[in-house]
DNA sequence: TTCCTTGCAAACGATTTGCATTGGA
DNA sequence: TCCAATGCAAATCGTTTGCAAGGAA
């Protein structure tokens, strides 16, 4: 996916609903775009070189994640973190480092999806959930940090 | 898994790692134990009717986690949740109802879980990771919610 | 003009910490 | 005895908000 294809369908979707896609909302989904895996506030701002404040930023988010076209994730620790909406990324599960604190992002196969849909729904009745989204989240230790420790390298903390 | 069961196995785990069990951390053992689900600080903090200031509440919370007698979650907004690690509780996941933000443990059969730790394995080396720990979380609506919504009462947010 | 958006600074809520005091092995 | 644990108050951090100024339709 482009970043003009993103742009376009942003756009597209913000007009359907009234809400003007603004400069800083631009930028914002411009970022995201660029990252790899879910951003903190203070991620993005850095990334934009602080040419935006921190608090229009937040406001930015906030307005993108009413339209569905952000998603925040709350998993690590006591900072949000922001990534596109699936509708825009395509469906996609979390593996946290532990080590270093970075998060990837990572798709299944049809077939894996499939599986674990199944579970998903087996996990939900139990407890007399409906389901409206599920997401896998796995701690671990990433390639880096692995290679990092048996070489006896201090690990850093996060 | 008795009360008492549960503060013997702390008291050893602690003594081997010369962790004192004091009066205020069995407290919180207790008061999580008594929880169903995982419990915010100031859950815990009524629940003990405030007979401990919250930030004493908190340093047993790291002393615990630290040692590994506590898990903390962050899912959910803001607000950190604790629960007793798995070593204590049994394996299990967790279920989010988005709509009053009450979250419940589930665990699954021996079958499903088998086959879900296989999914998890695929997801992990897929991003080069090592697992540590798997969770699975789902978003849905408690059934709670749900009649509440069917029947055109007002959903809490949280 | 008329809203909506922005910047700045102040406010907030959850969590943490400094310091003097208390308590347990 | 003596270090670890506690209570209290103040500090910190991520995030939100009030208000006046800027911008687009």
């Amino acid at each position: 996916m482009t970043a003009q294809n993103i742009d376009e369908m942003v756009r597209r979707h913000l007009a359907d609903r009234d809400i003007r896609f603004t400069q800083g909302r631009k930028a914002v989904v411009r970022a995201l775009h660029l990252s790899s895996g879910p951003q903190s506030a203070a991620d993005l701002h850095a990334r934009m070189k602080a040419q935006v404040p921190l608090s229009s930023l937040y406001r930015s988010l906030v307005v993108l994640e009413g339209a569905g076209v952000v998603a925040a994730h709350h998993s690590q620790g006591p900072v949000a973190r922001f990534e596109l909406a699936e509708w825009l990324t395509g469906h996609h599960h979390h593996v946290l480092c532990m080590s270093c604190g970075r998060v990837d992002d990572v798709s299944l196969d049809r077939t894996t999806e499939s599986a674990l849909a199944g579970i998903v729904v087996i996990v939900a009745s139990k407890a007399g959930f409906s389901v409206s989204e599920h997401s896998l989240e796995i701690e671990g230790t990433c390639s880096v940090c692995r290679s990092e420790n048996s070489a006896g390298t201090v690990t850093q903390a996060f």
